[in-house]
DNA sequence: CATGTCGATTGACCTGCATCAAGGACGACC
DNA sequence: GGTCGTCCTTGATGCAGGTCAATCGACATG
């Protein structure tokens, strides 16, 4: 477990803070996050306590039970929430893409340990600055209410999924969010996975062996096709979307 | 499935009603829920838009997808929200419990079906008056951001369970909950089961002949105790919850 | 080029839980 | 009391996925 450290709130490079600014251009969390209502006054309260955190892959942002002293949106780069049993079995909670929002306004403490997937950039808010904001800002209380009705549905469905389906169906679920959470106009046709096998088998309740085995049957059926370890195409998406089990549109996570 | 209608609105017996005042006394959705910090003339709002209805058991309250023109507290019985797979596979997604609350401000249609698994009294705010009375209440929407926040951990915990526990350990997590729920001051040694053998295995992802198994071999090592099909003692809590598998307190739902 | 590491794959085997199938227990209703 | 119907329990069997272990790239390092 590497140690929990805090390059944010300063150190980063030119091309990061560019990057950064690109994807969070005008309001700082712009997507399914926090200012889609803001007035002009609001956002210069939130640009005032916002700066840029970068990790790299495999990092602990924040182990479970410890203080989050911020609340975050990605910028780039993947998040992981995990919850362990005492014995080392562990179990995913939560998987953070860009946009996704980090942290439960109003509660300090993470319940779950945080750890970068990927490389990965943060735009974070200072909690306690954001927390005031918000008890000034009644629309920002219902924007983030709305939020964790969405992150809410979303555990519901993966709740389904762990529950419910087979190995296959797991998989196939999961590589269609994938896809889904990284199709552009032209069609969801290639992504990049933004996780290990192992990851992939924390997330789905499964273990690298059972993930990897379902991953070369969707490939060896022409269902997916793979590009090295983390690259992936779909020749057919919705062949995909059958083997994931339902009429399950994509809409797995927060 | 039994058709959903709707008693609620005006249909109660003077004894409901009582009951029903008594477990809400003051204000209408105290507990969990909505009115912790209320002023009075916010009492009177929500007094005004508040009526009380009842389910038998195994009636459904909404389908899901159809709307809920309510929202709700749950002032006794138990209802549980759950989702169905297209080829009959059944998840149990929530579980509600007297002072949990029912319904997404914000959200008219529910993405899950509410079925009462036992007789159940629900104190129901009508929608639209509800969210008219969120946008004028600051406060209000930063109680609702809380209690949705609660689900969420609830969630994420069950996924926990979902994912990475033995049967055995589903099952005495679902016990130990119970009596948690069900403890007064002198302590949990005993609760009713809210729930049929089935609808546990609707929430713990097994089936039927494997939760009766596992409930079995918990009594017969004398870890519980059974008194007919809903009556559950536990002579010994600590021990039930080394069964449940990790430093789990029992808080397992919303 | 040899060697080591780390992730992914593949195979052989085993087991926990599902499945299929019979009973019991208990209440409702005639 | 007899006969359902519903829910629960128990047993026998099978299989999906876990476990253990070997191998295979891909990439780094000496």
């Amino acid at each position: 477990m590497t140690q929990p450290h805090f390059k944010g709130f300063n150190g980063m490079s030119r091309i990061d803070l560019d990057l950064a600014k690109q994807s969070c251009a005008g309001c700082p969390i712009r997507h399914r996050a926090v200012c889609a209502t803001c007035e002009p006054d609001e956002l210069d309260q939130l640009e005032a306590m916002k700066s840029y955190g970068t990790w790299s892959a495999g990092e602990t942002i924040v182990l479970e039970g410890e203080k989050l002293p911020f609340v975050a949106s990605v910028v780039f780069g993947c998040a992981t929430l995990t919850r362990s049993l005492e014995d080392g079995r562990v179990q995913m909670l939560g998987l953070l893409l860009p946009s996704d929002f980090l942290g439960r306004p109003g509660r300090g403490t993470a319940p779950y340990e945080v750890v970068a997937a990927t490389d990965l950039t943060l735009c974070m808010f200072e909690r306690d600055a954001f927390e005031r904001l918000i008890e000034d800002t009644p629309h920002l209380a219902l924007r983030l209410l709305e939020m964790s009705l969405d992150e809410l549905d979303a555990a519901r469905d993966w709740m389904l999924l762990l529950g419910r389906k087979t190995a296959r169906e797991k998989v196939a679920t999961f590589l269609a969010y994938v896809l889904k959470r990284a199709s552009t106009a032209h069609g969801p046709l290639r992504a990049d996975l933004p996780l290990s096998r192992g990851d992939m088998a924390s997330y789905l309740g499964l273990t690298i062996e059972t993930v990897s085995r379902q991953m070369t049957a969707l490939k060896r059926e022409g269902i997916i096709d793979l590009e090295g370890k983390r690259g992936l195409l779909c020749p057919d998406m919705a062949a995909l979307l059958i083997e994931a089990g339902d009429d399950d549109d994509g809409a797995v996570i927060a």
